[in-house]
DNA sequence: AAAGAAACCAACCGCGAGGGT
DNA sequence: TACCCTCGCGGTTGGTTTCTT
């Protein structure tokens, strides 16, 4: 039956499911003698009954010498959430960026640890922050000291609560975009310095200066810490400016 | 100890891009 | 230009293992 057809049977004269180690075996023969690529030379050069693509994939997801055994390391997770939130679901591009890690294996801890569940979204949006977190903080950290920060649960924190204080002073906030991202609008002839001492300290000639005080003392409000790398001048929009919200930088300010 | 649920992972499928003819 | 072939990518499926009740 299972010789027949579906799973580990054969199909279209192919033989299809799980790989067996002699199969594994001609294979990287094949590889050894003929390196990598036409892939749909090897059933005939091989004696395989697998067609190309099963090969290719058989190779490239578990029999590639330079591939990497064992868990994702915590330090590879932070990159995978990095670039995930940069590149989307575009695996192979990820992968790249995780020697040793295909896009498959990727992709398949991305849909465990991240994707399924409501308690595994709040999981990412916690790692995200402290992600984010971490890079515009303390980029050259040695690994020891990253490994122990992970043990940290950086804690969610109420975007809807700072946005409204914005909107409750009218700065020409316009939206929330997808991640933790919020958008300014100041007039095009303020300067760089203008704009920054504005919108950290409440200081300077920009529009209703003095309605309020500034970034940094959202802290009292949320425990969010900002700094000027937190925000960027958006090189198309002169008079657009975007703040990526870093996170609750820690346990001493009551949620 | 057993059964069901959840997590994990290998492999398949369909589609699109790119190159050759 | 159109067609074909190969390859790579992302989504999905299904078997196995581990955890929970």
């Amino acid at each position: 039956m299972a010789e027949s057809f579906g799973w580990g049977g054969v199909k279209d004269g192919w033989r299809k499911g799980p790989w067996t180690a002699e199969e594994d075996k001609l294979l990287m023969a094949y590889v050894s003698m003929h390196g990598e690529g036409r892939w749909n030379s090897v059933p005939r050069l091989s004696g395989l009954r697998r067609n190309g693509k099963s090969c290719r994939l058989r190779w490239v997801n578990y029999l590639r010498p330079d591939l990497k055994r064992g868990q994702i390391t915590p330090h590879e997770e932070s990159i995978i959430i990095e670039l995930h939130a940069r590149w989307g679901n575009r695996w192979s591009t990820i992968a790249r960026s995780l020697p040793g890690r295909t896009d498959n294996e990727i992709k398949n801890y991305w849909r465990t640890h991240f994707k399924k569940s409501e308690k595994s979204s709040r999981r990412l949006e916690k790692r995200k922050n402290y992600v984010i977190k971490r890079q515009r903080q303390r980029p050259q950290k040695n690994k020891r000291e990253e490994e122990e920060e992970h043990q940290e649960q950086p804690q969610q924190v109420d975007m809807r609560k700072i946005m409204s204080q914005f909107e409750e002073n009218d700065y020409g906030v316009s939206s929330v975009q997808s991640g933790p991202e919020m958008v300014f609008f100041w007039p095009q002839t303020a300067s760089e310095d203008q704009c920054l001492s504005s919108i950290f300290n409440g200081e300077g000639s920009l529009p209703d200066d003095g309605l309020w005080d500034g970034l940094w003392n959202l802290d009292d409000v949320d425990g969010v810490a900002y700094d000027q790398t937190c925000v960027a001048r958006n090189t198309q929009e002169p008079n657009q400016w975007t703040c990526l919200y870093p996170g609750y930088l820690g346990p001493h300010i009551p949620m």
